[in-house]
DNA sequence: TATGAATGAGACTTCATTCAT
DNA sequence: GATGAATGAAGTCTCATTCAT
């Protein structure tokens, strides 16, 4: 559903599509299956321009080098997390228990995110390829300010730094499944999201037991 | 006390290394240490050679090609990991809680293991490097059976998957905490350990709550 | 006075300038400019469309390749060379002395070509170019027979041969400053200029020492 | 004479040739005809590395970039350059009339470097190529001042600005014919090098009249 | 007819692998 | 057996040229 394409919900708020968007489109969804498969460094400009059905020429068009299209795959992402988050955690009943807050963000956060290639690419690369490293801001730093906020609302007593602590176990936790979850089948892949839901649940009701 | 060297007790005890097994852990030393760095793809034959103090020739005479180099890390890091989990599993007094079980496996699993680039490297290469994905078992997969045996010695009369699913996700959480803390500070790293084995435990008292 | 553009009273004097010579002289211009500045290899088509406000397309409408542009660039030159030496060598009063002559020959040279870029970018990719030197005859080949005829009227005794030769040399040695002087600053210039002026007259004085 | 191989006298005074100097001498060699032959831009270096016998690799082992084989190139001639005029200029006989000295100079200068299409590939580049315009220092710049110090022993009260101009005509002067002559037979080129001596001779009679 | 996006051959450069010394 | 120079396939990127709009 967060696919890159042009047919999005979310994409489909610009105006019209030119001619180079959906150019730029097709090449950032190309690039994200190919980056997503073999990684940044493996994944050559050609194989992507191929997947995008493109040229390289075209590609170089519209991206000065290959650690521009990682970036802009990343910035994507980025926004689209932004995104999300705080929509989601902005607008939520305040009266709702933990336990559905933490079951509909992970069910986002994989639907949306995770499942992606693209999206897990970008995550691991960027513990490695040196452009990565210096370009992309750990898109989970991204989403920790939405979980403070959420949480000093629960807790308008507790320390700032507990909260921040809290929050960066929670957004990594979150992350905990993919690793297992990415060669397994459809079923365990279920499993594994109810296990990490109910492990979020356990640890947050250590700070928060009455919700 | 995980490093590779040659120096380590437990490689120390054979009788005594042929100069070709003091070659070949000179140059897994340096391969951990430069894959650790750059990664499987960007890595290059010559610089873990050079890291090794030899010639690339050498390393050929030892390794048909870099993902035999690869595979033979990742094989030396799974031994360990089998070694040392089982070791530990295995003789951990029954009678002991959880919550001090945790506290070790995860001291031990990052002290020895995730804080060492070379691991971390094997981890996150395995989504992607293609002969890599190919060569390398799932680490973890190798973890899991130790906690499996755990887990039913605790609650003999629990269903051997749901052991294996909680197994599966002990694991997998033991990692968590390893991409946020890889750019943290030591003060920071130590308080992020100490909540993820609150993390686990709090879920694993779901399913054991004796203990 | 020689540039290209299209307010020259030369060119001026045409009819009037279709649509399409005015583009065919914008592109020569832009040529000119941009082969002067990195000669003829590094210049692209794209920037000679764009130095010459037109699009890559409408120039490719004109000339089947770059080096049509080069070629026709070179003929443009040639063609005013001819026009301007023979009009010169032709109108000279025959009585006057060698000296004047020179003066008057070198000062129009460098002042009408050699300032040039464009005519010197033409003069030295002459060399290289494989389709340059295919397609260029040497420019200053052209200018040879108006001197061999001037110098014939002035010695009709002289071995043509020997006339050859001397109008070769007269018309390469119009040249040797050229390449001095490009970095040279304004007060060198004239001052090399004047030396050059000398050294052909000398030369000269030694096959007409009446003159 | 002066061609880069390993059996020339100069050259041979190095000790030794190893390996690695007789590829540096052979890349070197190969650039001299190909960028000789089509110039800087349109020179690659697969075909130099062709011409030289290895592989692009070993050309790559050698030198960091295109760029640096043009260097290395320049400078060797520049060296050659100085060392020649400087044994000529500064051996030469002082009441050796001024003819002879040209003779000699221009005879050298032809056989020993303007000859060599590497050499003239350097002074042509030498405009364009924005690398080339970086690196090399006009090789010409270089010869001026063997030539001043040999007209200031000739005429002791001349001023020494008037010398910098004479001599830089004079170097200048010897370039005139390299042009013309390129593609002229061996019977013309013979004739007009000995215009050429003429030519200097006559203009340099105008300020050393006894000589 | 004018435009400039698209194409892809080819240039430069790197690096896994081989092999002569 | 050790060394590291040599090789060349493959990757990134540019640019002459074409063609749909």
């Amino acid at each position: 559903m967060l696919e890159i394409p042009q047919d999005t919900d979310r994409l489909r708020r610009l105006p019209q599509q030119s001619r180079s968007q959906k150019r730029v489109t097709q090449i950032l969804e190309a690039a994200a299956r190919v980056f997503g498969k073999v990684g940044y460094e493996a994944a050559s400009t050609t194989a992507i321009a191929k997947q995008a059905k493109t040229s390289v020429g075209s590609l170089y068009r519209f991206f000065p080098d290959k650690a521009a299209i990682f970036q802009a795959l990343a910035s994507f992402y980025m926004d689209r997390v932004r995104e999300v988050f705080s929509e989601m955690l902005g607008s939520l009943n305040c009266d709702l228990p933990i336990s559905s807050v933490i079951d509909q963000i992970i069910d986002t956060y994989y639907d949306d995110f995770l499942s992606q290639p693209g999206f897990r690419a970008v995550l691991l690369d960027y513990h490695f390829s040196p452009t990565a490293t210096a370009i992309v801001e750990n898109i989970n730093r991204e989403i920790e300010p939405y979980f403070e906020a959420f949480f000093a609302a629960r807790a308008p007593e507790m320390e700032p730094e507990q909260i921040k602590l809290i929050s960066m176990v929670t957004v990594e936790a979150c992350c905990v499944l993919e690793f297992v979850s990415s060669q397994a089948d459809e079923t365990l892949r279920a499993k594994l999201r109810a296990e990490e839901k109910k492990l979020l649940v356990a640890y947050l009701k250590i700070y928060f037991p009455n919700d």
